[in-house]
DNA sequence: ATATTATTTCAAAAAGTTCTGAAAGTTCAA
DNA sequence: TTGAACTTTCAGAACTTTTTGAAATAATAT
């Protein structure tokens, strides 16, 4: 197969990827271009690559610099500007944790941190109720310490961890 | 609070998590009333407390069933199909897990592989091609293999592993 | 200052998704 | 069988999201 089918291909998938994870498809087609392309791409070149508008390529060039994956540059004796993505695949892992973190567990958590302190408990339905909430409570905080940690880990340290968990019996 | 208005609560704001993480608003509404409903509804109970019609309901109780996080169930003497949902917080975490891994990661990693391997290595080019897929690739490995050792463990198991990785020095 | 080139904005259009409700299908008791 | 009760389907409508492209804005060179 040759490299820029190739590159077309994984383009394309992983804008489909993306968008079952709630992230818009060219937003993730953008990333995956530049992910593949050493070097940094203007706007013009993504707009004629992935055959979209001047408006959806610097909007979604924005939304990516704003969820911290791609940066800005320049080059010598240019005006335009140019996008880089960080290609290191744990740094972007860690960004994306950090940012839906951020963006979508801590709204979640602080829903049920309130409803389980607001309901009035006066009977058992109630009781149950609050008792989901409690659970779902416990269990979004389980995994914002591990996200968390995880964001501040470097890639080594979780694989070894990952590697005694595989380890460990059950 | 009263209890119907933190249920409101609760199933509208879940609704809105899940379309974040791109589930079907609706779906994840149904699946949050059910969730705190202790009896078993009925179509028309759900058409009724969510406000959608026949079809919509119908069709997303079989999505959840789909999912596995649904159950039909049956009241003695009614001709009715009734509607339950897994409560324990951990099932339905691993049946999530379970599902998405096999819709989404697996059809990500045989992609993956494919291109690692298909793509004529004949330039600098292409190997930095070929190692961006080997990294996302290995990366895609690593994340299945963990989420399978968790689909496969129970709650305490992996709450106490989760300790030991959050005490252990970096 | 002005022209030139690049970037951003945003209203309207297109595309994509979800929902409705009536009709068709199924099940089961009598 | 028949028909009442319930479930499923699906074409079109409603709604949501994304995209376009032209105009406004900004930045820089001359």
């Amino acid at each position: 197969m040759k490299l820029d089918e190739a590159k077309k291909q994984f383009v394309s998938e992983w804008g489909t990827f993306g968008s079952k994870w709630g992230v818009n498809r060219t937003m993730a087609s953008v990333h995956a271009l530049l992910l593949v392309s050493s070097e940094s791409l203007c706007a013009d070149d993504v707009m004629e690559q992935l055959d979209i508008s001047r408006g959806n390529a610097n909007m979604n060039l924005r939304a990516l610099i704003d969820w911290g994956l791609v940066r800005k540059t320049h080059k010598a004796g240019e005006r335009k500007e140019y996008f880089y993505a960080e290609k290191d695949v744990w740094k972007v892992t860690r960004q994306v944790i950090k940012e839906r973190k951020r963006r979508e567990l801590e709204p979640l958590r602080n829903m049920l941190t309130e409803l389980k302190h607001d309901v009035d408990v006066e009977s058992p339905e109630s009781e149950e109720f609050q008792k989901m909430m409690v659970e779902l409570s416990s269990f979004a905080d389980a995994a914002d310490v591990a996200l968390e940690k995880m964001v501040k880990s470097d890639q080594k340290w979780v694989f070894n961890s990952l590697m005694k968990f595989l380890k460990a019996s059950s």
